[in-house]
RNA sequence: GCCCAUGUGGCUCAGUGGUAGAGCACUUCCUUGGUAAGGAAGAGGUCAUCGGUUCGAUCCCGAUCAUGGGCUCCA
């Protein structure tokens, strides 16, 4: 809410006109009328100010009595002016607020407001005195945290474990025996996402990703940014890559999104942006920009921008502004996007915890809950697949508000039954967030913490709250149902990947996510000719191969190629160029050898990585060629 | 942010109140090999940074920064 308060010794309007928003005021109201020594408080109420319109006319209560207490004027004159702000509130709200605040002034001064959405000329005589005039911008108090563990305090939470055949046992998290009950004896990745998560039971261990992200030449540490932003190496962009383009491929080609792309930066001093910010315990990245009037440097004051937390604000602003039609619906919306959060020093951790990172982020804009539930199952079964194919070990919880739960939850287990594992379920007495519904496949690293990864939440208020509606058959405006959902940050999956390997004794990516699927190591130079012939027939093919034409003795080369976790390793020598016939290690069998031609092994690797995304290398294919990044 | 631990060549680590050492990697040479380390030589370090104590600090003390763990928070 923007305020410009006047003192003054005459203020005067006289309606002129009605515009497009115009209230109805009661017709014996004169059309002109003119005050005496009054205080007169143009007021603008601006986008956000709805969203707790108690204590936004609190404060600017206090604001003008604590003025008017000085001035002692004959009255007040609340005069609503759009002109303040160019983010303006929708007219409705406006007018709501405003007699919020008419009323709040009254309890200690007379005052009057004049007619909101009328054109009006006003004639006002200053008093000019130093404390005649003032401006002031009033916003909401950054005590949302504060409020929603208000709103939490009476939140009930009880929890289950759904099965999926539907059968529901009650588990007391009072009670750390459960951990070793029954229930959980089949289910133990169920039973570790309880541990750590609900009984905060913790290793104490380093997870080996930590070194092995280095070691691997995946990621590391960049000393000339902020802690919490690592650089990756070529091997590791290939699998952020690789990542990004499964989840791009679900959005774009499966789920037929719209795919958008929102700035990075947002203006701190708009309401929405700053009511979001105090959700996130102001935890952002704050950008100044120059002050270009400043001859001596420095920064603008008045601006100040905020790295996105969140990758919801740019789409959530474009659809505000955008017609939609219950015929539309449901739409679909891809944006991948990169978050900054500035975690405290001691949250950060490897790959696990960033101060950036990436979230693909899916949201569908739904008719009713009804679609919305469907919409969460689509994208549920996603996700769903992805963690499979990634081949993680990952456990399911779902957080649900009592009424929805007993509506949907044939719906959950339908989920359940195609993921095949039971889940935790919080009930919760109430809402408790935007949400109604959500769940978390709870990624499990090799120390037995867990982190979470793919979400769905069916959001029944935010489209309210952001003023996203859609018109409805009858040709009234109607929120919408949002299903936010993401398949998670990149930098998780790649943690767990790691992670994942590393629980193995002959620890292996997936093979459509190695670096290098096959590695071809010449017994001598010699043979370098027949093994470079060999890797460009086995890339033609659409496959990551390289070739070790170092000179280090054969022992050595295989075990560099085993220290990188390479799927298949092909030693090529006298005997291969006479046979065709190729010796190949398989590191998904034990590190056996098998005799294979390169047409086999090529079949071999394209069989095993259908359907999966598929990139070319990003190195060079001979190993001579290439830096070493670590060690 | 608080508590604990760590910081020595690119990497992994020894070591000492009198300014440093190994292995690997790197460069050069020899070796032309059959499934986890063939051989030799060379080059590489203000011992995280800034202060303090001391005749003298990489070592002792303090602060800062970074990394890991716990708390808190979170994707």
């Amino acid at each position: 809410m923007q305020l410009l308060i006047i003192h003054a010794d005459e203020f005067g309007y006289s309606l002129t006109g009605k515009t497009p928003v115009a209230e109805e005021i009661d017709s014996n109201l004169k059309d002109e009328v003119c005050f005496e020594e009054p205080l007169v408080v143009f007021c603008t109420v601006e986008r956000g100010d709805e969203n707790d319109v108690a204590d936004i006319v609190e404060r600017a209560v206090n604001a003008i009595k604590e003025i008017a207490n000085k001035l002692k004027p004959r009255i007040l004159v609340l005069y609503p002016y759009a002109h303040l702000s160019s983010n303006l509130a929708e007219p409705s709200s406006a007018i709501v607020v405003l007699n919020a605040l008419k009323t709040g002034i009254e309890f200690f001064y007379p005052v009057y407001r004049a007619p909101f959405g009328w054109y009006k000329s006003f004639k006002i005589a200053c008093k000019g005195h130093p404390l005649s005039e003032s401006s002031m911008h009033i916003v909401a108090a950054p005590l949302l945290k504060k409020t929603r563990e208000d709103v939490v305090k009476d939140v009930e939470s009880r929890f289950l474990i759904l099965n999926s055949d539907g059968g529901e046992t009650a588990i007391d998290l009072k009670n750390k025996d459960i951990l070793n009950d029954d229930v959980l004896k089949d289910f133990p990745s169920l039973r570790k996402v309880i541990a750590y998560e609900e009984f905060k039971v913790r290793e104490c261990e380093t997870p080996p990703s930590v070194s092995a992200m280095r070691r691997l030449e995946i990621a590391d540490y960049e000393e000339n940014s902020d802690s919490g932003h690592l650089r990756f190496y070529p091997k590791g962009t290939l699998l952020y890559k690789l990542l990004s383009g499964w989840a791009e491929d679900i959005a774009l080609n499966s789920l037929k999104c719209m795919e958008i792309e929102t700035p990075l930066i947002y203006d701190w001093n708009k309401s929405e942006i700053k009511g979001q910010g105090e959700s996130f315990h102001e935890r952002h990245y704050s950008v100044f920009v120059p002050d270009e009037k400043s001859k001596t440097g420095g920064f603008a004051v008045s601006k100040e921008f905020v790295l996105r937390f969140a990758g919801d604000f740019g789409l959530f602003s474009m659809l505000k502004d955008a017609k939609i039609s219950y015929k539309q619906l449901p739409l679909r919306f891809y944006e991948f996007s990169k978050s900054f959060r500035y975690e405290k020093r001691g949250e950060l951790s490897g790959l696990k915890r960033l101060r950036s990172f990436t979230m693909p982020d899916i949201h569908s804009f739904c008719l009713d809950i009804e679609e919305g539930f469907n919409e969460y199952q689509v994208l549920y079964k996603k996700y769903a697949d992805l963690a499979e194919a990634a081949d993680i070990e990952y456990a399911i919880v779902f957080r649900i508000v009592e009424e929805y739960y007993d509506k949907y939850k044939d719906k959950i287990v339908e989920l359940l039954k195609y993921s095949k594992k039971p889940a935790l379920i919080e009930i919760l007495s109430k809402m408790k967030h935007y949400w109604a519904l959500k769940h978390e496949f709870q990624g499990i690293d090799s120390v037995n913490g867990s982190c979470q990864l793919s979400t769905v939440q069916l959001d029944v208020e935010d489209a309210k709250r952001y003023g996203i509606n859609f018109i409805s058959d009858t040709g009234e405006k109607a929120g919408c149902i949002i299903c936010h959902s993401s398949i998670g940050a990149i930098e998780r999956w790649m943690y767990l990947l790691i992670e994942e390997a590393l629980k193995k004794d002959i620890p292996v990516f997936p093979l459509w996510l190695s670096p290098t699927q096959v590695r071809i190591i010449p017994v001598s130079d010699k043979f370098v000719d027949f093994a470079v012939e060999l890797k460009e027939n086995i890339y033609k093919s659409g496959v990551r191969v390289d070739l070790d034409d170092r000179d280090f003795s054969l022992g050595k080369k295989i075990m560099f190629a085993e220290e990188e976790w390479l799927p298949y390793i092909v030693v090529v020598g006298r005997k291969e160029v006479e046979s065709g016939i190729l010796s190949v290690r398989n590191r998904y069998k034990g590190r056996k050898n098998f005799n294979l031609t390169s047409e086999e092994l090529v079949k071999e690797i394209k069989n095993v990585t259908k359907d999966m995304p598929y990139r070319n290398l990003i190195l060079p294919d001979m190993l001579s060629k290439r830096p070493v990044f670590f060690g």
